[in-house]
DNA sequence: TAGTGGTCTAGACCACCTG
DNA sequence: AGGTGGTCTAGACCACTAC
């Protein structure tokens, strides 16, 4: 573990269990240097991280602030930065999903330029209902290669994420996501117990690997009621 | 302007430029501090820089890999994480506001949560259509304390922001968003000349400052089919 | 003017990957 | 075993803010 960690992670408990109260200043970083024994350097890393988080934010001249904490009543918002599948967003709920389509053939020419791949390439083409708790969730449209990984219809039961990350060392690391609203289509409709029309929020995906190679590229549609999704923006860093 | 700045854009220009192609390796981190005549960490820091935009990625023992750029054909997509107003998002376009409600009254309980006022505290209420080439574009809602600045309707026909930035100092910093599907109401149909539950995409907006105060808190509703927002995730940085 | 955070250096050691 | 990137130090100077 890295000292940096252990102060960045040190001071974060300090201010939300309030020790740092929300809108005074945290010690000025010759103190925090002198409390954690460490270099000024390594103190600046572990403040960084916080001002990330949009925890604190420093001032030249005046010092380094702590932020009023935005609420965290994250209980039905999933977050929009993190790409993880449902899976882990929905921690303490029963993930389910149910394979509608599996199959392979070569790309379009959409799916080509979307995935950097040639016509002749095949790849997997993989149409999912997820559930949480039973209940209908969203519809998965998924194109992979076939080149990146061998895939089945039972690894397709669980986390796909889970299963590339300890078969073929591929890790997600990038993304780029398109989202808008839509109104539903048959195909989605009748996939999700909705009427045709009905709003539905798309989420447009193409995954990158710690390469930079695309191996995902998918398209989720989730019913509008149940899904929002949370997106907290932080501007003040500089480096 | 600060040399971690310059080698940044330096060597970012010669990515874009494939001077150093994508999926070759940079040099190493020791001929580049010898190359811009700095320390490692000033070198380090302009890498930090470049990986937090996805354009590199570095591996201990291996070296730094230029990644494969994404597309950017942003030409209809808007930025999702770059909260600051329609006007800068669609620069060369004509951006216009028609303000149908301006008004100030006291705060309702989700308001006050919101923006962590008290009842007593009075708040602006807007209700613009925003119009980009003459065509309807957003439907917002927005509520201001009026302590944070005085408002009146020849400010709200222009950019907001540029008027908090320059009168009362205020810079937005963090935003909080939530984004979801939703069926037009009567209200949102005829402001965006829509039918009642037509789908539209709505995001809902609180904005803090450079001291952590909540200074806004909004919701605009898009129209579905003009409008796609887009997301570049990055999780290869650790610190 | 004093105090704060921001930048930068030169050098050291460690962790990891590839031959 | 050699080379790479990741971490960390001790100290210096600069830029900004407050009083």
């Amino acid at each position: 573990m890295y000292r940096y960690r252990e102060i960045y992670s040190d001071i974060k408990r300090d201010i939300l269990t309030n020790h740092y109260r929300a809108g005074t200043l945290l010690p000025t970083q010759e103190i925090l240097t002198e409390k954690y024994a460490v270099s000024r350097l390594t103190l600046k890393k572990a403040l960084n991280l916080l001002a990330d988080e949009g925890l604190i934010s420093s001032k030249q001249g005046s010092g380094t602030y702590v932020r009023p904490r935005m609420d965290n009543q994250t209980g039905e918002l999933l977050p929009l930065d993190i790409p993880i599948g449902v899976t882990y967003s929905h921690r303490d709920q029963k993930i389910s999903s149910q394979v509608l389509y599996f199959n392979a053939r070569l790309p379009n020419a959409k799916e080509q330029q979307n995935l950097q791949i040639e016509a002749s390439q095949p790849v997997y083409e993989i149409k999912r209902v997820r559930l949480v708790n039973d209940q209908k969730y969203s519809y998965e449209h998924t194109i992979m290669p076939v080149t990146i990984a061998p895939l089945d219809e039972t690894i397709l039961q669980g986390s796909v994420y889970d299963y590339l990350g300890t078969y073929a060392k591929i890790q997600l690391t990038d993304a780029r996501r398109v989202v808008y609203a839509e109104g539903a289509d048959q195909e989605t409709a009748s996939a999700l117990d909705l009427a045709v029309g009905a709003p539905t929020f798309a989420i447009e995906q193409i995954a990158y690997d710690q390469k930079g190679r695309a191996f995902e590229y998918s398209v989720s549609r989730f019913t509008s009621e149940r899904s929002k999704f949370v997106l907290d923006i932080h501007l003040n860093r500089l480096y």
